[in-house]
DNA sequence: AGCAATATGAAATAATAATTCCAATCCATA
DNA sequence: TATGGATTGGAATTATTATTTCATATTGCT
């Protein structure tokens, strides 16, 4: 292996994109497939591989080896790095700010560790979210006469957001709220052709829980945001949701738990217009 | 291999926490590796992977064999395929979605809308944070008697997170809210002595304004979350904050102003601890 | 078209890695 | 403390996988 072999998934890449017109067609082949499917490359064999990519095993030791490397094997090493790094690069990137926060690196660090505490709930989120569960929710929410929606503390930001959208869409909606004590008669309102989003994570509220076993036990299908199959909301719930939250400094960030919110609530609203458009045709 | 082999990670990790205690030494010492490296089980060989848990390989191909799996390889298989999920590139997930969006594949585009706006403004707002004020800001919430949070409508939930932040901290707070009809009471309680986060986004809500004024008339130093420099909460602020968040189906996102709120909160409680500290000392 | 250089396919071989086996050790129980 | 069963270590075996080799095909060039 001579010293300029790419040694990390980017260079990689531009290297095979600079060569691209001067490689030989079967050559040519297998590095549109490596560039293609990377996760391929990473963990496949060199027989698999090739035969995905419809070429010889030894086709795809010899474009490792016009790139530099003496074999597959380092070639596959680059992909498995990238993998690597892609995966740890959140967490490990969150846990060093921590560190840094707690030997009192000053106020930025905080700031940094809220932001990257909310990007990695985010990209955990985006690639957890069961798309299934996701249309039963919009599907049970959008025929709702009522949505209720229920959170405490932590989660009471989220609720007030997604009762301020549904508001602007024009779907009719309660903020369940423990202000003026009168929660127990506002639920009592509640029935099994309305709906009911709650949310709750750990430490669960027991008001919160309290009152989503007494609206399930009217009938009231639930749609639940919390963060464990464990949770005791998920018993009461038609569909649940599971987010992960990172947290920073003791406070959990809300980032996906409100994507998540939105993204209901918009695509409720939109179902409820199509379905109102059908019945008008 | 039997029918109730665990064939995602999260079953997997679930079924060997549970086994834990009831687990050999050896083969609890390689299980714990395993939850505590999945990486390396993923890319490691069983020999790379024995040495590094300071086991034998033969061990680790028990541990399999005791979950179920015939072997090592099929274990490994589960610790890959987490990889690959997990992995399946933000980006290269999101052209892939939004690819299937515009051949009119239905919600799951919303949602990932959702998380792209977040994602967009946490990105945007870590490079424009402007330090200095934010260590002005700090500096002006920390030696406030009492922190009124106030914000309307689309701003609220953040208001009603840092309101929450600064109970569990111990700070003394005052949520300026609508609901009773008694803010021009609340408000004529603030004094000099104590301070304000105002956060307001355009189209802003005439009431927010106008107990702005108020407030600022009062002499009360005000810290302001806002979108622009032509903000009307501006002029009445001590410090503010531009914050530019990408919006989705008309809902902007909250997530750049949700961190910077946390970090102001929580930097806000650490340095009112160090203060405390340094009074005693 | 004919020749040389290059590229490709397929099977043989070498390397590496997973698995099995058996002896040694540990541990609980009588 | 003796005994049986479970557990462990380490080498032997088997399987899998990468690599090499060589015959054949293709391409570019005069």
């Amino acid at each position: 292996m001579d010293e300029r072999v790419p040694r990390d998934f980017e260079t990689l890449r531009a290297t095979i994109l600079e060569r691209r017109q001067s490689l030989p067609k079967r050559i040519a082949q297998i590095a549109a497939y490596a560039l293609d499917n990377p996760d391929d490359i990473a963990f496949g064999t060199a027989a698999s591989i090739a035969a995905s990519a419809g070429v010889q095993p030894s086709t795809l030791i010899r474009f490792a080896q016009q790139l530099g490397f003496d074999g597959f094997t380092s070639l596959q090493l680059v992909f498995r790095e990238r993998l690597r790094e892609r995966n740890s690069s959140y967490d490990e990137r969150l846990a060093a700010l921590r560190a840094k926060a707690e030997e009192g690196a000053g106020h930025r660090a905080i700031f940094d560790g809220f932001v990257a505490a909310a990007s990695t709930s985010l990209n955990d989120i985006s690639g957890r979210l069961n798309e299934e569960h996701f249309e039963d929710a919009i599907a049970l929410l959008a025929k709702a006469e009522t949505i209720y929606v229920l959170a405490k503390r932590r989660s009471y930001p989220v609720a007030s957001y997604i009762a301020y959208a549904l508001g602007k869409l024009k779907i009719r909606n309660q903020l369940i709220e423990s202000a003026a004590g009168l929660n127990a008669e506002m639920i009592s309102f509640a029935s099994p052709r309305d709906a009911v989003i709650a949310i709750s994570f750990s430490p669960y509220a027991p008001a919160a829980i309290e009152e989503a076993r007494v609206i399930f036990e009217q009938g009231v299908p639930i749609v639940a945001i919390t963060d464990s199959s464990f949770s005791p909301l998920a018993q009461f719930a038609k569909v649940w949701f599971e987010v992960a939250e990172a947290d920073f400094a003791g406070f959990r960030s809300l980032s996906a738990t409100m994507a998540l919110a939105m993204a209901l609530t918009v695509a409720v609203g939109e179902k409820r217009r199509d379905a109102g458009r059908k019945r008008k045709a």
